[in-house]
DNA sequence: AATAGAATTAGAATAGTTCTAAAACGACAA
DNA sequence: TTGTCGTTTTAGAACTATTCTAATTCTATT
């Protein structure tokens, strides 16, 4: 564990949002200046690989990167495109059963409209 | 409709794989030699829009288009790649009696060991 | 045939990410 | 403490997928 990933894993735990490199790059050169962008991604993609952080891609943006809590899921407005966490307890589990063999894990995005999207598109 | 498109759709429509921009590119300069890459993701972006087909991300890959037979869900092999459909028929209905609320649409991949790749892991 | 609007083309530009080579670091053995 | 080896970082170039731009071509309509 170099000083370099450990800063990285101390940004992703202190965010309670999901962040792009770019993000958690400016963030990282706060504290550490001389930190270069190639050891973000090495880190981000070695930790990803080792299963100790999520990544989460979202059509039409950069990737986020995201410490694990537990697995879950994440809820998309289509409109203004807030990202909300979410976990459905029993989904894996049911998974299984239809499919009829294990699974290793799933990624699942909810697409819908959020209640303020709905309003807004109400009052037009 | 013009001409371009509907070649992309044909393309799209004859083929039983997931296939990327660049290969739809490769397939339709075949039958039409003039045509620009631009043209292709204009119009699959248009057509995404237009919800007419789908668009599907895989880390580390570029996105793959997809004509729609009807929603459906992926099984993606962590080990080869391999990519399968999937119709899970009452998922979406669970995810909103889970919820409480109306959803959009919703994207999974189940990632999973294939049985080749689970007979291929046990013989080492 | 003239016009207007839409779509296409070619290629430049951009963004996100990965690669490369050199330098710095860290752990360990002499 | 110094030398060595393998690993990691750094800086910046390179790459890839995708989008943008401006000029051109097409299509439908008058």
């Amino acid at each position: 564990m170099t000083k370099q990933r450990q800063l990285i894993l101390e940004i992703l735990n202190h965010s309670d949002r999901h962040l792009t490199a770019d993000e958690i790059f400016f963030l990282a050169k706060l504290k550490m200046p001389s930190i270069a962008m190639a050891t973000i991604y090495n880190n981000l993609n070695a930790m990803h690989e080792a299963g100790m952080i999520n990544r989460l891609h979202i059509d039409g943006t950069a990737d986020c990167f995201d410490k694990i809590v537990e697995p879950h899921d994440h809820l998309l407005c289509d409109r203004c495109g807030k990202i909300t966490d979410l976990h459905l307890p029993s989904l894996s589990k049911s998974i299984e059963d239809t499919l009829g063999f294990e699974i290793e894990t799933y990624d699942l995005t909810v697409h819908y409209i959020c209640p303020e999207c709905k309003g807004a598109l109400r009052k037009r």
